[in-house]
DNA sequence: AATAGCGGCAACCGCCCTACT
DNA sequence: TAGTAGGGCGGTTGCCGCTAT
C-alpha cells in the first residue's frame, strides 16, 4: 500500500510561475502567514500543490533571499562544509544566510564539481583521483628534496569553525570529519593556496566570461557562524508573522519589478 | 541565419523525518 | 506506542538561453 500523494494532483497548474501567481501567493501569505501549506493554494487562489507553493515560495519569493552569484569566499566555504557534512544541502544552505539549498546544490553540481575536477579531486569523496595521487606524489617528492618549502605547509585556517556550531550539529559533524577528509580540508587549503584557481578555471572553461560577485565578499564575511545560527533560528518563526517582518527590499530582485508593475495593474 | 549542443537553474518527485493524536 | 499527516530534503528532470558551427 503506497502512501497517500502530498495532494489532489488533477487539474493542478505545474511548471513556471506566471507573475500572477507569484503575485497571489505574496500577497496571500504577507495577509496571512502560513499555518498549512497545504490550505495556501486553496485559500491563496491558486492551482497548484501545496508543496509547490512551499518551494516556490522558499526558493525565490522570500524577500529575505540574497540574489546574485556565489562568491569565490563561498565556494569555499561550501566545498569545506560539503567535506564535511556531504550532500546535506540545507545543512549546508543553513550557514549561508539568504541562500537556498536548492541554489547551493546546483552551484554545486553545474559549477564546484567541475572545479574540483579541474583540481584532480572526485567530488563525491573529496580525494584525489588516481591521476593526481600520482602528479601529487611527484610534486610532494620534489618539494621534500627542494626542502622544507613551508608555503606548501597547511595553516589550519578553518579549525575553529566546527568551535561556533551548536552542540548536536558539533557532535555530527565531528562524527562525519574523518581524519581522511580532516586531510582533504588540509588539502583544500593547501591547493587554494597555491593556485590560481578561478583565472585557470575560467580561462579553461569560458576565456570570455568575466566574473565579478555582484556584492562585496564582505557581506558573506562579515555574517558570522553566530548570526547565521540565530538568522537559521529564526527563520523558523519569521514565516507566521510575515506580514510584521518584511521590509521589502527585493532591489535585485527581478520578479518584485514585475510584481509591484503588475500590481499596479489594479 | 539556422540549428545543434551545452550549461544553468527552476521545479517536480518521492522518500524520510517529525510532530501530533 | 503506533499510526498518520504534513513538511523537509536530496535527487532528478526538463526548459530556456547562450554559444559554436
Amino acid at each position: 500500500m503506497g502512501r497517500q500523494p502530498c495532494c489532489e494532483k488533477i487539474g493542478l497548474k505545474r511548471g513556471p510561475w506566471t507573475i500572477e501567481e507569484d503575485h497571489k501567493l505574496v500577497n496571500f501569505l504577507i495577509n496571512n502567514g502560513v499555518n498549512c501549506w497545504r490550505m495556501v493554494p486553496k485559500l491563496a487562489g491558486l492551482l497548484r500543490c501545496g508543496k509547490s507553493c512551499r518551494l516556490r515560495w522558499m526558493n525565490y519569493l522570500r524577500p529575505d533571499l540574497k540574489r546574485g552569484p556565489l562568491t569565490e569566499d563561498e565556494e569555499e566555504q561550501i566545498i569545506q562544509l560539503h567535506a564535511r557534512l556531504g550532500n546535506r544541502w540545507s545543512k549546508i544552505a543553513a550557514h549561508f544566510p539568504g541562500r537556498t539549498d536548492n541554489e547551493i546544490k546546483n552551484h554545486w553540481n553545474t559549477r564546484i564539481k567541475k572545479r574540483l575536477k579541474l583540481l584532480g579531486l572526485d567530488p563525491a569523496t573529496h580525494k584525489p583521483t588516481e591521476q593526481s595521487v600520482k602528479h601529487d606524489t611527484e610534486i610532494e617528492r620534489t618539494s621534500r628534496s627542494n626542502d622544507e618549502d613551508t608555503s606548501l605547509q597547511f595553516k589550519p585556517s578553518d579549525s575553529t569553525a566546527l568551535d561556533t556550531l551548536p552542540i548536536t550539529e558539533k557532535k555530527q559533524e565531528v562524527e562525519f570529519a574523518s581524519d581522511d577528509t580532516i586531510d582533504l580540508m588540509q588539502d583544500y587549503d593547501k591547493l587554494w593556496g597555491s593556485l590560481n584557481v578561478e583565472a585557470m578555471v575560467h580561462s579553461e572553461t569560458n576565456p570570455s566570461n568575466d566574473y565579478s560577485p555582484s556584492f562585496s565578499i564582505e557581506d558573506s564575511v562579515n555574517t558570522s557562524m553566530n548570526e547565521s545560527i540565530s538568522m537559521q533560528e529564526d527563520s523558523q518563526k519569521w514565516v507566521p508573522s510575515v506580514d510584521s517582518s518584511i521590509s521589502w527590499t527585493w532591489d535585485d530582485f527581478n520578479p518584485l519589478e514585475d510584481f509591484f508593475a503588475f500590481q499596479n495593474l489594479y
